[in-house]
RNA sequence: GGAGAGGUGGCCGAGCGGUCUAAGGCGGCGGAUUGCUAAUCCGUUGUAGUGGUUAUACCGCUACCCCGGGUUCAAAUCCCGGCCUCUCCGCCA
């Protein structure tokens, strides 16, 4: 969400980022809009401001002994209009939030605004090694993701992690939570998994997303959230922290739930996409000053866990139309899977600027004692299933299994031998 | 699920039809005192919108006491609905 100010202010940058992002807002309408409330307003206060000066008389009269019925019937008079031109009033300003909500955030100056950029290449680390086998035929084989069984118990992707693939995947958490809460500093949130509208709108999933969303029976209007940035970053929705406070620093796991509308057909076979599953989030709330720097620490904090288990990866900068929604600007880090020989995407690092914290109304007192909005950040820190892949590929043994990487293995608190049968 | 209590400014908390321009306290800010800190004293203190005007300064007006309706010339205050919190009971991992 952007100020109305703002708005007013850069016609030309609205309609700009509008249509590179492909998003349908009638700017026209949405201008004429912003005008008209601004002059039912005028009219409105000049009403109530007389109203309010008879409705003073009306005891200061009856004290006198006057006679207070002209003034009683000139005041409901107004009231009528009043009321009239509340409710016009209302409509416009319904219309009008419905278009801001719809417009996308701006984008950071060294992100791309080209209609067809594509991708830059910030940094690549390692070796882009090959081997025989994929996953996704160790995996089934030792059973240690069971895709049949999982679709049969909710539906296909939904994984069913199996002995040792499930001890992977639990020890890949705790470790990725440990690491950004020794070391780099994080408090551990253990968010609620399903979330209310309000909360999904203060991020910026809805409305835009609706489809995406998992979501309960009318009667509980709740949705199962998509990652866990949603309840971390409206931790403090509604509410005004002092400086002092900045930055938070708030890291989470949680389950993250997506119906992945629309990409029907595309990657469908094991672990790539998936309408459940694991990730490790970052979530920070920046003094605006500090955003850009915040940015790029918590780039390093998650290519870090890749980094420590050993794994090939690269960096690139996503250009404006392929950036999010909410966000100004967006990191992917690329992990290498040496058996199925491709780049996976397994973290997303995004400075989204004060456009959540104007939605979700998250603000500080500055310097000068004014409320202002502070920055929000994420980044995936990361998530499980294309880490999972890259580990067996790159761990794999000759006898068709795979060995957990080393930093992980002080995670296991039981014998090796526990997986063999 | 049942019964009861309650939601007021950054926070706590009083007010329960017109005098609310919301008491008092805490915190914040400014100042005095002061080796430093602490303590004390004095002053100050919300948000949003809209207009004067081009302006984050100043002034006016409007709205805001959980949200939405209603009663009334007039609502923080009365009535109805919703949401949330707390206490007790029931059920339950």
């Amino acid at each position: 969400m952007h100020d109305r100010e703002f708005i007013i202010a850069n016609r030309n940058l609205i309609e700009k980022i509008c249509s590179l992002k492909k998003t349908k807002v009638d700017i026209e309408r949405l201008y004429s809009l912003i005008e008209e409330r601004r002059l039912l307003i005028n009219r409105l206060n000049q009403l109530r401001e007389d109203k309010n000066k008879l409705t003073d008389e009306v005891p200061k009269i009856k004290k006198q002994g006057g006679d207070i019925k002209p003034l009683l019937e000139k005041s409901k008079e107004i009231s009528l209009t009043v009321g009239e031109i509340e409710k016009q009033l209302g409509n416009a300003e319904k219309e009008e939030n419905t278009l801001m909500s719809w417009v996308p955030n701006i984008l950071e100056k060294d992100v791309s605004t080209e209609n067809d950029a594509i991708f830059k290449v910030i940094k690549e680390t390692g070796t882009l090694n090959e081997k025989n086998r994929n996953y996704y035929d160790i995996c089934t084989e030792k059973n240690y993701i069971d895709f049949k069984r999982g679709a049969k118990l909710a539906a296909s992707s939904f994984p069913l992690y199996v002995g040792k693939g499930a001890l992977l995947e639990r020890t890949l958490i705790n470790f990725m939570l440990d690491l950004h809460i020794e070391k780099h500093g994080y408090l551990e949130i253990f968010p609620p998994f399903l979330v209310n509208y309000n909360s999904l709108y203060s991020t910026g999933q809805l409305p835009k997303m609706e489809e995406d969303m998992y979501s309960l029976s009318k009667e509980d209007n709740l949705y199962l959230i998509p990652t866990a940035e949603v309840p971390v970053t409206n931790i403090y929705n509604d509410e005004i922290l002092f400086e002092k406070d900045l930055p938070k620093k708030f890291t989470a796991y949680s389950a993250c739930f997506r119906r992945e509308a629309g990409s029907y057909g595309k990657e469908t076979k094991g672990l790539k996409r998936l309408h459940q599953f694991n990730k490790v989030e970052m979530v920070r709330y920046s003094h605006p000053d500090k955003s850009d720097e915040a940015l790029e620490e918590m780039l390093l904090e998650a290519e870090e866990v890749l980094r420590l288990l050993g794994l090939s990866y690269r960096v690139i900068l996503l250009p404006g139309n392929d950036t999010s929604f909410s966000s100004a600007k967006t990191y992917d880090i690329e992990v290498w899977a040496e058996g199925t020989k491709e780049y996976m995407e397994v973290s997303s690092v995004s400075n989204f600027l004060d456009f959540q914290a104007r939605r979700a109304n998250i603000r500080f007192k500055n310097k000068d004692g004014k409320n202002t909005f502070i920055h929000t950040l994420n980044g995936s820190g990361l998530a499980t299933p294309r880490t999972v892949i890259a580990i067996i590929e790159h761990y794999q043994t000759e006898d068709n299994d795979f060995e957990f990487p080393p930093v992980l293995r002080d995670y296991i608190k039981y014998g090796k031998e526990i997986f063999k049968s």
